[in-house]
DNA sequence: GCTCAATAGTGGACTCAGTCCATTTATTCC
DNA sequence: GGAATAAATGGACTGAGTCCACTATTGAGC
């Protein structure tokens, strides 16, 4: 079982944690690059064994997406708060932009700026992806229920994807634009409201 | 090296091919899944050694894009033909179509059909969309140079990325369409035409 | 025919990710 | 002092992917 963020009351207390390893690894990821860092040597840099990284993380590359793993179930509480007669679009983009505030100049995901620098790899991009359908499956569910259309429908799914694609688009544009990038939600906004209207004006018709 | 299609001069002759290894593996996927499918079973059913499947395959999930292949060149090519005085997404849009005016309903890529059958894991779903995403790239710098935008423009970027994934959500709403889906270009046609109209006005403005 | 270069296939050793399971350790509740 | 619970560990195992040296089969030039 992967152990989960929150200490229960009862049995051993955790000697370590998602962080504990995250920063391990990184700091390796750095000196040497992603592809030669092994496991074992996070593990001994945290001081703990090889198969406590599988404690907390089920493979090598998801020690990026910590950060990440929370959006998903914020952006799912954030959807299903958009009110009903708010049209569909326009609600699902207000929701993306609420997850966004959380985004400030410094809380750039360490993967978003440190990606050159550790020599990222196929397995890195693989492992983006499999967050990406992640999101966008959220996003595929919110639409179908809004607009009573089956989840398989294609501009549903088209829309979600869409959705999804876009704001990577801007999280990739804002941790490239450097120290003086400001916030988030402007460039998710710029992204997001091309998509928007192209897709709003497909459902009403 | 990994092996060309084309059989030069000289050298010993192939006793091998792609597609013999394809099959094989198709096959066990099949009977199998894939991730009980050992590469060594593959090449076994294929009558060669282990270490041939390397000679044609960088990893075991590449088995699935032999098809797929060419589609990043076909499109380049299709995007450097559109004329210049055509407005930016139409003239995108129109070289995708194009593209998939390749694949007519019997020329589905088997993992698109199969992928349920042969226990469609996550590795699989993935490597299907990281494939997808070598085509943004192809997207994101055609955009740019016919806008006369820096490639790393937020907006070219967020379309670049929402062309890519609206054709991957077209592509597998096509093939869960099952014997009666038809070609796969009006179903890309609709999952584009909202995201380039809503582009278009966006780069007009 | 012989030799040479080129290319395909093979064998074997190796590293490392990821799985599995049994065992130990630390803690709380009773 | 148990009993229950959960974290950490040790060790064995599978399989992907890498590396390299070696063999096999061809065409070309002589």
């Amino acid at each position: 079982m992967v152990a989960q963020s929150t200490t229960p009351a009862r049995g051993r207390p955790r000697l370590s944690s998602r962080e504990m390893l995250e920063d391990a690894a990184f700091e390796l990821f750095l000196e040497q690059g992603y592809a030669k860092t092994t496991i074992e040597q996070i593990t001994q840099r945290a001081g703990v064994s090889r198969n406590t990284f599988f404690n907390y993380f089920p493979a090598k590359s998801d020690v990026f997406w910590v950060a990440l793993d929370e959006v998903g179930a914020r952006l799912r509480r954030e959807l299903s708060a958009v009110p009903d007669d708010a049209p569909v679009m326009a609600g699902t983009r207000t929701a993306f932009l609420t997850v966004a505030d959380g985004f400030g100049p410094g809380a750039v995901p360490w993967i978003l700026t440190q990606y050159e620098a550790i020599g990222g790899n196929n397995e890195v991009q693989v492992s983006a992806v499999s967050r990406f359908v992640a999101l966008a499956s959220v996003v595929r569910f919110h639409l179908a229920s809004r607009l009573d259309l089956p989840s398989t429908h294609p501009e549903v799914l088209a829309a979600a994807y869409a959705l999804t694609a876009a704001t990577i688009a801007a999280a990739q544009a804002w941790a490239a634009a450097g120290v003086t990038r400001g916030a988030l939600t402007p460039y998710l906004d710029r992204a997001l409201a091309p998509v928007c209207d192209g897709f709003e004006r497909a459902f009403v018709l």
